[in-house]
DNA sequence: TATTGTTATACTCTATAACTATA
DNA sequence: TATAGTTATAGAGTATAACAATA
C-alpha cells in the first residue's frame, strides 16, 4: 500500500496546466499568456512593471509574453499619459471578448457541476482527488512553515 | 463575492511545481528530472523507450533529460544485454541515495502532518484549498466527460 | 541616482522530422 | 520493414546582466 501520491500529484499538476489554457477557450493561448490576460482583465490597463509584479515574473519575461499576445491580437501597447518610460498594456476587442467568455465558462462551471458524467467516474475521481488533496495540504503546510522558520 | 478560484488554481499549480522539485531534496533537480528519477526508482533499470512511455513524453526529450542527469551524476547509461540498439538507464549511487531520501521525506511528510505551524495559517490554507479542491473536482470531471463524449 | 523596458545571452522542457544502427 | 536513440531545428517560459531613455 505504498502511497504513490507523488504520482497523482504529478498527474494532476499536468492536468491543471493543460486545463488552465486549453479548457477555457478555443484559441491557442498558452498558460503563461492566459495568466497575463487574466490579470489584465482584472487590473485594467497597466504598465508592464505592474504585470511583472502581478505575475511574479521578471520584466524581461513580460516583454516576451506581451510580444506574443500583441502578435496574436489580444493586447495592445500604448503610451503612458505621464511617464514616458512606461508602456500601458491593454486588452484589445479580441482580448476582451476572450476574457469575457472565459469568465462566463468559469462561472458556469462553478455552478453547473458534474452534469453529463458517469457516476462511477465521479467516484473514481473523488477518491484520487481526496488523496491528492491530503497531499496538497501537507505540501502547502510544509511550504508555509519552511518560509517562516528557515533562513538559509 | 467573485470566485477568483482560477487565481488560486494558478497559485497552487505554481506552488506544486516548485514543491515537486525543491521540496524533497537539496540538490538542484528540476521537476522533469525529478520525475524521471522517480520513475526510474520505481521501475529499476529500463530503456529510454520505457521512460518515454512512463513519462508520456517524446523519446527525444528523454535523451535530453538523461543527458542532464548523467552530467549531474544521478543516472548512468549502460548497454542492453540482448538488444544492442537499446540503452539501459539506471540510478547511480548518488541517484539511489537521492531517491531513498526523497521517499523517506515523502513518507515522513505523509505521516507527520502540520507540526510546526501557526493554527491561523492552517485555517487560512484549508479555506483556500477547499475552494481549490472544489474547483479541481469540476475541472477533472469536465475533462473526463469531454474525453468521453466529444469527438472533434 | 533610480526606474522602465529592451537587447543579449543562456538554460529547461517540450515537439516533429530525418538519420543511424540494429532487430 | 520496424524500433531505439540520436542529431537538427524550433518554440515557449524562465532568468540575470547590461543598456537606453526617462524620472
Amino acid at each position: 500500500m505504498e502511497p504513490r501520491v507523488l504520482d497523482q500529484l504529478l498527474a494532476v499538476t499536468a492536468l491543471l496546466q493543460q486545463d488552465l489554457s486549453r479548457f477555457f477557450e478555443g484559441t491557442q493561448l498558452t498558460p503563461a499568456r492566459t495568466h497575463l490576460l487574466w490579470e489584465l482583465h482584472r487590473l485594467g490597463s497597466v504598465t508592464q512593471q505592474a504585470l511583472a509584479v502581478a505575475l511574479q515574473v521578471s520584466p524581461r519575461n513580460i516583454t516576451g509574453l506581451v510580444d506574443g499576445l500583441e502578435a496574436s491580437g489580444h493586447v495592445a501597447r500604448g503610451e503612458h499619459p505621464t511617464d514616458r518610460r512606461a508602456t500601458l498594456v491593454s486588452l484589445t476587442g479580441l482580448g476582451e471578448r476572450t476574457m469575457v467568455k472565459m469568465a462566463e465558462d468559469h462561472r458556469k462551471l462553478s455552478t453547473d457541476p458534474v452534469s453529463d458524467l458517469e457516476p462511477g467516474d465521479v467516484d473514481h475521481m473523488e477518491r484520487n482527488l481526496d488523496a491528492v488533496m491530503q497531499r496538497l495540504r501537507l505540501l502547502v503546510a510544509a511550504d508555509h512553515s519552511a518560509s517562516g522558520s528557515e533562513e538559509s
